[in-house]
DNA sequence: GCTACAGCACAAAACGTTTTAGTAAAAGGT
DNA sequence: ACCTTTTACTAAAACGTTTTGTGCTGTAGC
């Protein structure tokens, strides 16, 4: 049995089919009877009108996606790990659903082959949009609303994104660091163009000048993972250069490999050193002794990434940024 | 200035709308000249098919929905670890797109209020059906094409699944403990009423016979993570009953707990007591000793569920199930 | 008794496609 | 020369809604 239309309903209750749109839609101006009467019919035959049909005449899908670049580099890396994405799609999936619109995933946009059904969608959310990134520049011209996590570094202008202050953030870190007595705290940053290790380094850096202490950054690719910070330790621990008494490790995992190395090259954490990270994922949290870090509070952004969506495509103009705030964890890897 | 529409393309080329459709989609009788016409003006035009008009008439959505049941309960547990579950929709979003399809979070489909564009979707991929699995009769009982991760263990007759055969990868398992020198191995497995828990734990049991060794399972929920996993190795290592020499766990988080656990009670790992994992997981790996573990292939899992889905709705009524072997990383927490 | 207006309901148009059912001209067969 | 088939193309119907515009009825105001 095919699923009841709008037809049916009308017949059934005895009315027009612009009748029982706008008794369902609460629209016109029926009587009461008679929306009561065609609302128990669409119940009865179970009634729901075709996401399709409504949204051709609508102009609207009824459905939001997600694009988080990572997504099509399986296997290979997600800057602010893997649990953060599972956290942030899933507050973002449930928030949508609370709105009535699905989430849909899309891997890439910049893909040659055509994403047919991507190019319906509502609205989109960019995950840490890289300078001047191109999938957001296509969306903006084609006037598509589009909001972001974490700012484009190359687009001042644009303030529809979601996200921590990053440099209220890591002055947060460095000053926990300070407190806990380090006076030379190397940074171990990401390579990504993103507005996270731009702002992160800059307030490093600005930090550092005002503190009258050294400054020391290191880039390591993010698709590095723990490797990367095993190497980046090596560096840093057995250079010629005075050792550092901190490292502020931007990603989880290249704090996990610094740890890794450290342990190796017989420099105790915290004793000898300490050490933080930027995000927090499992690699901080299972790690011996367990890493001091921001938990950049997925569910909240989620939530906040799809609520600012939504209103720009209800025509609400409030101005963002929406500044989510970060939970800093203190753990042994920071102890006095 | 709006997208262009079929009628623009046939203005331009001079020709009806009927023929750009058709040349659009290889249908019709149309002459080659014209065909290349029209094409011509399409690209020029960077004219698609607005999706929800063309979903409409062909009643096809080009959407699929993903509905892994832990997404709603955030930040609680998935049972499988929470990377698998970014590789496995990162490679399911990834094999949709290829066949021009997109891919729709769905967090629950039992929730009251009404999943708007959930209902419009072409197919379904529910992820561990539970016994007699709800949203699965609901879906089947309205005809929706459907293909689950794992079987329904309450619906032996429903073939269309993807995943491991959890009797053959548990046996590899337990035949390696033996291998290692196992002589009494406890399963700790979860309490979803799943595939995968019930067959494993058959499995088990069956093998243990066989084997003449002694069975022991331990049921810890899922959600419980390390914490559960902690207590059940203070059970099953310091409760009266001879200590087992080999802990099986089903997932990577338990495997976890139990080693941590271990080495809190001094029973060294692998020394005193081998210890191994169902599901591979960043647990698993990060551990010290790193945990032997069955890597369940997520990406593997996500393509072959979508391009079965994909298979069913093309009308190929090719038998299921498609089995996808697990892979068995060997590490050093059942070195010998 | 006429006008104005609110209340209620409906027919028809519109959204942008694909598909059906054609038509006219050209080609082929006798 | 006539019928049939093929080729090349098209108008209109259909998909299932929402929205626009219109008509009818009854009542209030004068």
């Amino acid at each position: 049995m095919a699923r009841a239309t709008i037809r049916d309903v009308a017949r059934e209750a005895g009315v027009s089919v612009t009748t029982v749109s706008h008794a369902l839609n609460g629209k016109g101006t029926a009587s009461e009877a008679t929306r009561q009467r065609v609302l128990a019919v669409a119940d009865r035959l179970a009634y729901r009108a075709h996401p399709m049909a409504r949204g051709l005449r609508r102009g609207r899908t009824g459905v939001l996606a997600l694009d988080m670049r990572p997504l099509d580099a399986i296997g290979s890396y997600l800057p602010v790990g893997v649990d953060y994405f599972v956290r942030f799609a899933g507050a973002a999936a449930v928030t949508a659903l609370d709105h009535g619109l699905g989430l849909m995933l899309v891997p890439d946009m910049t893909r040659a082959d055509v994403p047919q059904a991507a190019h319906g969608v509502d609205g989109y959310v960019i995950g840490d949009p890289l300078r001047d990134d191109t999938v957001l520049t296509r969306l903006l011209s084609a006037a598509v609303p589009v909001v972001t996590v974490g700012r484009d570094p190359g687009r001042p202008g644009f303030t529809d994104w979601v996200g921590p202050d990053d440099t209220v953030e890591t002055e947060r870190m460095l000053d926990l660091l300070a407190a806990r007595g380090a006076r030379d705290i190397a940074l171990l940053a990401g390579t990504d163009d993103n507005a996270w290790n731009v702002d992160s380094e800059r307030a490093y850096r600005a930090w550092a000048r005002r503190r009258r202490m050294p400054a020391r950054v290191l880039h390591v690719p993010e698709a590095a993972g723990e490797e990367g910070g095993l190497d980046a330790a090596r560096r840093l621990l057995t250079g010629k250069r005075r050792r550092p008494d901190a490292i502020y490790c931007q990603t989880g995992r290249h704090a996990a490999g610094v740890l890794a190395e450290a342990r190796r090259l017989e420099v105790a954490v915290p004793g000898d050193l300490l050490l933080a990270a930027g995000s927090d994922a499992q690699q901080t949290r299972l790690a011996q002794p367990a890493i001091t870090a921001l938990d950049l509070a997925p569910e909240e952004t989620g939530r906040a990434a799809v609520e600012l969506l939504i209103a720009r495509l209800n025509g609400d103009e409030t101005p963002g940024p929406v500044v989510v705030p970060a939970q800093l964890h203190v753990r042994a890897s920071t102890a006095r």
